[in-house]
DNA sequence: ATGAAAGCGCTAACAA
DNA sequence: TTGTTAGCGCTTTCAT
């Protein structure tokens, strides 16, 4: 019977090893081994062990277990935010490769924050995970201490540079941010406007604006408007920043948006204006979500590889196939209607 | 210094609660209640301690903790999928109840599959969770068994009905399809259709589906399609679903999506096609993801709570505030441009 | 306010 | 193939 509210659990009678044991007979060692190593018992006790097992219920307690192991299963995966569909892609494929390898993952939420993220890999190396899968390349001098110390595999993730704790897969912001503009004066715009959204705080996001402004110096050029616009929903940051842009400043024809929730955001207030996309304004974000490719005009986007990613990450936590310690998924600009 | 793949820990040093406790000259006690109830400790020692873990780089190892005191501070989340936006909220709800108070969330995927959903369930619950949270009410008998055996609080989220483990939160989706027809059939709209995906396995998604046949019915109308158009992307198969649709079938004037992203796929498609909406074609969604007052026009849908259910979810885990055992969380339909 | 002893439920290492 | 023993690193309980 289920019982109100948490507590502990000692009160109550909890299934041990130790009484399926003696349920089917058996000595410990033996439900232990049906359990790890099957292929190590017996088939009749075996199925003695079994049918005990299934009668009381028994589920394995893995603090138990892995106190004495000193093997826990779990890798954790340590991310700015909950809300976006991109972190999660990447907690998708690192799940692809660990889950069917025997692997928990566990995620924990910084909130975009370099202190945040220093408890939480605190909190977290608690549990002693196998791996580390943590976003970024900017940390607190005491989060590369505590994830150094901890002796396990890391991976900073989604963003190449700086100074590797250990494994670094991802990709060059700065250098998606400089694809973006060469994209827009390839296609003849010149008065490119920026749009971004938490700029203090994402500093992948700083990177992509970064390439962006340099390579409209490069080719002699500077942004119309330059602005970040924060909101609880990017969606409506982005149309609320293109609005203010449109009433308050010159005329650009064509942005890049830092994020295509940004891009949709402007898509959409610049079709409730009457531009027409792209002829009277371009829009170009970031990341390829899904629904970039499903509205109306498509959106121009660069594709980050997010899942990959993932995958890479944790065969790189696994010692798969012999992974370099850096690694660059690349970007891919993907050219659709709203360019 | 890091180490190449994931191996066991225990050939490496660990630094243990004695060896704080030696290091500052103290009792083992003296560092356990330094860590976990300081206001027990003398000034004087605690400093000392707290020097000693600060030294040492000491983290403690949470297996032994909770295996001694049988409180882990863990809440497992159970979803059907790690894609969608839609649990991902539920998630961040919860997280914001239980992340202050020292709960860690553990999540695990069951990727819509009943007996994977027991799997997960039986391999989570060897983590000893204080309480779960578990998405939709069908579940295996021997899911039930095991989380009825567990005697922790459990919530079933996200759709009312059936036979409750223990405490069910969310809304009627049956209601949701019904209020979808209503709103087209009062908007004028009397050819309808309905596009669906995963119908087979999405048991939510099916009484929808069911719902919004109800209200036909009661109004002696029959849909002019129902269909069911699976794909990797919901916004393509959106798209997808609705050009066969067109392609081959009779007309319609208004469909009724199982799920925002199916509509938006349909908008952009019917945009292609050169169809005005909502004047050739009216579109109703369910979920209201952010997208879906940012797309052009703004799409109509229901809203389903989801922070919410995740936040009261996890009050309800905790015994705040006396919930009830079950609570109807509601719907909203959302009236925009694209009825 | 502090410490010593016992033991949480399991696995490693060994013995039979 | 099976069982016994000794911990894993902590917290509980009970002394002091």
């Amino acid at each position: 019977m289920a019982v109100d509210g948490i507590h502990t659990k000692r009160d109550r009678e909890t299934v041990t090893l130790k009484q399926v044991a003696e349920r089917a007979g058996v000595g410990i060692m033996t439900v232990s081994r049906v359990i790890n190593t099957p292929e190590a018992v017996s088939d009749k006790l075996k199925a003695r062990v079994n049918e005990a097992v299934r009668e009381l219920g028994y589920v394995p307690n893995r603090y138990a277990g892995s106190l004495a192991s000193a093997r826990t299963s779990l890798v954790t995966v340590i991310v700015p935010s909950l809300s976006g569909r991109v972190f999660g892609e990447i907690i998708k494929g690192a799940d692809e490769i660990l889950s069917p390898r025997g692997y928990q993952i566990m995620v924990s939420n910084t909130a975009y924050s370099l202190e945040d993220e220093e408890l939480v890999c605190r909190r977290v190396l608690g549990w002693r995970p196998e791996g580390v899968i943590i976003s970024g390349i900017d940390h607190t001098e005491g989060t590369r201490r505590l994830l150094l110390d901890a002796e396990i595999p890391v991976v900073e993730a989604l963003e190449l540079g700086g100074n590797p704790i250990d494994i670094n897969i991802g990709l060059s912001h700065r250098d998606a941010g400089r694809a973006a503009v060469d994209h827009l004066l390839e296609r003849g715009y010149r008065q490119l406007s920026f749009i971004g959204a938490q700029m203090q705080i994402d500093f992948r996001a700083q990177r992509r604006r970064q390439g962006f402004l340099d390579g409209l110096a490069a080719a002699g050029l500077q942004a119309v408007h330059d602005i970040s616009f924060d909101g609880k929903v990017a969606f409506e940051a982005g149309a609320a920043a293109f609005a203010q842009l449109q009433d308050t400043g010159e005329a650009t024809d064509a942005v890049f948006c830092v994020s295509d929730e940004l891009a949709i955001g402007v898509l959409g207030e610049a079709q409730r204006r009457g531009l027409r996309v792209p002829q009277d304004l371009a829009i170009i974000g970031f990341n390829d979500l899904d629904v970039s490719s499903a509205v109306m005009p498509a959106l121009t986007t660069i594709r980050s590889p997010r899942k990959q990613m993932g995958r890479l990450a944790a065969q790189a936590l696994l010692g798969d196939g012999d992974l370099a310690k850096k690694i660059d998924v690349g970007f891919e600009l993907i050219p659709r209607g709203s360019t």
